[in-house]
DNA sequence: TCGGATCGCGTAACATTATTACACATTTAT
DNA sequence: ATAAATGTGTAATAATGTTACGCGATCCGA
């Protein structure tokens, strides 16, 4: 999305972005919060803060379907198009990736209507590989 | 999405649709709650029972980024295929559309990946042409 | 180097969105 | 008629997100 380097995180946007990664899914604003807690957080505009910037670096994208955020999984990439994210109801597992040609698609019809695009939100609903299999 | 015919609505799913029918707009289950006092509403809870149920008649869709509520554009149709929507951040106007290319693409990904797809979220941000066009 | 402008931070209060729990009524199927 | 399923009303509460205010550090032009 946002193709250029992000400047360098601030102390607050640091510990939420490593919240994020480690959490190796996604989390909300309040358990983010609760993370943080022992590292001196008090507020949920000190998590807001934080995450509105890291978003807008393209380092952590929000969930909209969950109201949750999780860090990007392009790892040490600084950004990449527009993401779709597959999420599994059964175990919670969140799948990035980045549909091509569905963007594509969804470009052509912004042509046509003259629509100005800025920001896009995909996110599909249904069960993983794993949990799809046990039943 | 579910193509057959969806039982007569209640009392209440019948004014909560009322209210999104005629606001030709996306409205908040508060926004609905404050429309239908005089109808006899109280609660919260009385707009998200109905709202429940007539997006699972897919009379009504939800508004994920937005935590809002929309009426179909289909109107007087039982059902269509998996709908987008392009909202514009400056007039509110809310576009729903049916991207059937972008679909089979996000197919083709969950075929791949083995993810059993039950719900779809397609919401584009930006500008209608109208107010593109004024600045 | 002074002054303002910008940015990040801390805190409190508040607003908005959504759910849980419980009781009762209505409709539907047996 | 009875039982089950569905719909309803109300209160309380939970979860999510924002506004307002003040303070300190940094950046940058005058
Ligand atoms: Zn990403
Ligand atoms: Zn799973
Ligand atoms: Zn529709
Ligand atoms: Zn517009």
């Amino acid at each position: 999305m946002t193709a250029e380097a992000h400047p360098t995180l601030t102390k607050n946007q640091k510990l939420v972005f490593g919240s994020l990664s480690g959490a190796g899914g996604p989390l909300t604003a309040y358990a983010i919060l609760d993370l943080l807690r022992d590292s001196g957080f008090r507020a949920p505009l000190q998590v807001y803060r934080a995450l509105d910037k890291l978003v807008e670096y393209g380092l952590v994208h929000r969930l909209e379907s969950l109201n949750a955020f999780v860090a990007c999984s392009h790892k040490g990439c600084s950004g990449h198009g527009t993401a779709a994210f597959a999420i599994c109801e059964k175990c919670g597992l969140v799948s990035e990736f980045t549909p091509d040609k569905a963007i594509e698609a969804l470009r052509a019809w912004t042509r046509d209507e003259g629509f100005h695009l800025s920001r896009t939100t995909i996110e599909l609903r249904g069960t993983c590989r794993t949990c799809a299999g046990v039943s």
